[in-house]
RNA sequence: GACCCUAUCGUCUAGCGGUUAGGACACCGCCCUUUCACGGCGGUAGCGCGGGUUCGAUUCCCGCUAGGGUCGCCA
């Protein structure tokens, strides 16, 4: 049997991280198992449903690197139907489609018509309604067991459930059932608030007269208080990441430690080894709470071992996002004024702070550390290394770190006191990487201008 | 109200009858160091409660409690 899995998100303009961890997961199991990933957009409910909404899903699995092998490729503002493709061009792949509920209508009305026609649909109120067992069902789950589900007591009232509502449009039991029946799907892993509802589907199956498939209920991801995270909750749109500055390899990592583990001690994984590893049923079976510092600090460990490009890439977008404009430097500067920032700061969203003195012409002093470095005895001292780095051919890191211990020497005084007047002068700050480094990339006639600068504003001249 | 799931440091987890209950994040010391980081060493901290079963329960069973989920003409 091949396997074939689905992530059929609603398109609320909006992707939970939990409804991203579903994804990961399904996404990991295709691919561990060799199976296929497919993506459809649950787009019932019209109001609700824009091409933009659409896109935040697509985006985001894309930013997480969780290709689909079936599924809409592209929506354009315009075209969100792949059944007329705009100018030959395809919006949606493989041959189970369409992938958008929303035009799966006359599937949907032909089902019903099926379970009418054997005597378990009749209308009711102008709805259709489902003539639901009155046994209790059990619901095999690869990740929690066998479960019974007996039916509670409003359901004893009346068992039945509506399939299409008195305005016509099927609702979320059927379409899920039909569309996992009709697309070949194998496994359904989901989130565990769907656990309670598997009995109506499975009922839903065996009226189509088919055997439902295997179903792996993942626990829910709750917010770092334990209560349910929602939509406003702080870390609950993976959007948030992506412009907070994480790394999506970083993200995909710790989602993956959320409920499962490779159980021998290790925290970064690579992802093809959990693809390789993973597994339904060693899926912990009980809610996990986000923990925003153990993914800052993943992010953190993903950008010290990440390459130099890589880095760069990711950097130069969160700079132009703090309004430094990069563009304004030759490549090779900022290339090398980004490579000694590289593994100081655990997310690219706090890089502007941290080097942004290499983009802009005039640095800001901290006000504190300026009363303390810029005292009357270090204006001899920093007149003496402006000058020694005046005389100093080449400006290269080495050759800045001789100069100025030579000069401490000279002054009998240890490299420190010169060190953090020099990088306050030069940057404006009293942490940021490492001197002789930044000295380097700045350049001769920037540090020189920068000492110059400082000794005119703290000392008049 | 009914039904379902779950329960190891604050958090994520390893453990699957006998362990000094291991690791990671966070936190607190010390070391390294030009700053900030990184790294190294050490430390605080955990099996929710009550019954069983067993020579022996964190581990198996039952109950309780707590947390989460579901019971819609939302998905």
């Amino acid at each position: 049997m091949i396997v074939r899995v689905r992530f059929a998100p609603s398109p609320t303009g909006f992707l939970h991280i939990g409804g991203a961890r579903t994804a990961l997961f399904n996404w990991l199991y295709a691919r561990h198992a060799g199976g296929a990933f497919i993506l459809r957009i649950e787009d019932t409910d019209v109001a609700r449903n824009t091409p933009e909404a659409v896109e935040v899903i697509l985006n985001g699995l894309r930013w997480l690197g969780l290709e689909w092998d079936e599924g809409p490729i592209e929506v354009g503002s315009s075209r969100c139907d792949d059944r007329t493709p705009q100018r030959g061009v395809p919006t949606s792949k493989g041959n189970y489609g369409p992938y958008f509920q929303s035009q799966r209508a006359e599937i949907y009305r032909k089902r019903v018509q099926e379970l009418k026609d054997k005597g378990l649909a009749y209308d009711h109120d102008g709805a259709v309604k489902f003539k639901m067992t009155r046994e209790p069902i059990v619901i095999p789950d690869l990740v929690v067991g066998n479960v019974t589900r007996e039916l509670t007591d409003r359901e004893r009232m009346d068992p039945d459930f509506v399939i299409v509502r008195s305005d016509g449009q099927p609702v979320f039991h059927l379409v899920n059932v039909v569309d996992d029946l009709e697309m070949g799907i194998t496994h359904v892993i989901r989130g565990e608030d769907h656990l309670s509802n598997t009995a109506k589907h499975i009922a839903l199956f065996r009226a189509f007269g088919v055997e439902p498939p295997k179903y792996a209920h993942i626990p829910l991801i709750l917010n770092q208080d334990g209560t349910k995270m929602s939509k406003r909750d702080r870390g609950a749109s993976l959007t948030g990441y992506l412009e907070e500055g994480y790394a999506p390899e970083a993200v995909v990592n710790y989602l993956c430690l959320l409920g499962w583990s490779p159980k021998d001690n290790r925290e970064v994984v690579p992802i093809q080894e959990v693809v390789r590893m993973f597994d339904l049923p060693q899926i912990l079976r009980h809610n996990a709470r986000f923990d925003l510092d153990k993914l800052h600090w993943l992010n953190g460990e993903y950008i010290r071992v990440m390459s130099n490009e890589r880095f760069y890439e990711l950097a130069v977008p969160a700079l132009k996002k703090a309004g430094f404009d990069t563009d304004k430097y030759p490549e090779a500067y900022v290339r090398a004024a980004l490579d000694t920032c590289k593994g100081k700061k655990r997310l690219f969203s706090e890089l502007a702070d941290y080097g942004g003195f290499y983009f802009v012409e005039e640095v800001d002093y901290d006000a504190e550390a300026a009363a303390k470095d810029f005292t009357a005895e270090n204006l001899e001292r920093l007149r003496r290394l402006r000058d020694a780095f005046a005389a100093l051919a080449p400006f290269g890191a080495a050759t800045l770190e001789s100069a100025l211990k030579e000069t401490a020497r000279q002054l009998g005084l240890k490299a420190g006191v010169l060190v953090h007047p020099a990088r306050l002068a030069c940057t404006g700050k009293t942490a940021g990487p490492s001197l002789y480094h930044l000295l380097e990339v700045l350049g001769k006639e920037r540090v020189l201008a920068r000492l110059e600068r400082a000794l005119a504003k703290f000392y008049g001249g």
